[in-house]
DNA sequence: CACTAAGTGGACGATGTGTCCACTTGCTGG
DNA sequence: CCAGCAAGTGGACACATCGTCCACTTAGTG
């Protein structure tokens, strides 16, 4: 069930349990064909300078066939980023401590979700940056599920909504990019962030008790 | 001396000494029609939307002569920005503690920082998202300045090289306006990061507590 | 008052977007 | 095997924005 993914991947949608129309050969094709050109595409250059004619072109196809199923750069992305954050989405629901469950500290939860975000960025800033530059990034369901996350994680801060988006802007992608242009590694960059997690999650400040 | 604002301004440089290519009467008044009509568009819609054309309508004037002066867009904002920033640079280079250079607490300096730069981004969220528009912004000389302000505060933590970026993030101005959007005050996110500012630089606390 | 260079504005070519629609083709059921 | 049709295709089209170019205008000067 729940398998509207129409608008993430381009899937046409199952219908319930009456006719379902299904995709045709030729139309499945010309999907995986976009995909594979898209991600390389968007791995070669910057991604806010691929068009959308590029894309055509490169997947072999005309520029009608691609606006059928994707009506922008973005969306491609999206698509091809999708499976890897269901994964991790995954692992916070589900997975082992201390990215998974824990009702005992929220720190480290915060400084492991962090860590695993650094690696997602690592091997897929080129398609967070082609699916969420700039506020796009909000509009994202993805960053709905980040957003839950943190402010949980935050919940005995006196404002974790307003902390939320806070803790977040760190994780976007145009940042990232910055931080190892300047060269900075994925390391030091986990390890700031985890400073920053222990830092406004462990227990009221100075006067930690033990 | 030092008066080479061409790029932000689009003020003529003035040659040193020898003789200064003054500035013709009906060029000063169009640059002012310019400057009044840009910052009027920019607060009235999504600035990312404006065009050249917009503004050269607006400002009674044509494209080629908007062109002349300002390159592009986001030079508009700047040059409309500019004189708010180098304020606030003024105040953290000269200014009284916190905001001012203070030896002893780095973490209310932050914080001071913070609270100064809310204040800016609410007056002026809609220029800064004119001119620093994603990975824009860290082109500019103020994040340059920002940056080795945050670094040198950060100084007697592991790596201020990493963590500037990160601490800056939180002020981008697409997060600001998601904040505000979301209903959230500007006391509130000065909270925030206020608690994230003395979090992280204030030493003793968190380290290693088990 | 005439000269000159700074200043002006709109036409222009280039590029990208998104839509539209006549044609093609994969999948049926007869 | 074939015919029908709906899904699928691709390129032409209309539109928007960009940035440049250059013939004309005008402010300032001697």
């Amino acid at each position: 069930m729940t398998k509207r993914t129409d608008l993430l991947t381009g899937l046409p949608v199952t219908a319930d349990g009456s006719g379902p129309p299904r995709e045709r050969a030729d139309a499945a094709r010309n999907r995986a064909r976009v995909l594979a050109a898209a991600e390389e595409l968007f791995a070669a250059g910057d991604p806010a300078e691929i068009t959308m004619e590029d894309i055509a072109k490169a997947a072999g196809i005309g520029r009608g066939t691609l606006y059928r199923r994707y009506p922008d750069r973005a969306s491609i992305a999206r698509a091809l980023l999708d499976e890897h954050e269901r994964a991790l989405q995954s692992e916070i629901l589900r997975g082992a401590p201390p990215l998974g469950p824990d009702e005992s500290d929220p720190a480290e939860r915060l400084a492991a979700f962090y860590a695993a975000m650094v690696d997602l960025l690592e091997r897929h800033v080129h398609l967070l940056l082609g699916a969420e530059t700039g506020s796009a990034r909000y509009r994202t369901g993805a960053y709905g599920f980040w957003f839950t996350h943190v402010r949980v994680l935050a919940a005995d801060c006196p404002d974790p909504e307003a902390l939320a988006d806070t803790l977040l802007a760190p994780l976007a992608p145009e940042v990232y990019r910055r931080q190892r242009e300047q060269g900075i590694s994925p390391d030091r960059i986990k390890r700031g962030l985890a400073a920053l997690a222990r830092g406004v999650l462990t227990d009221s400040g100075p006067k930690s008790p033990e």
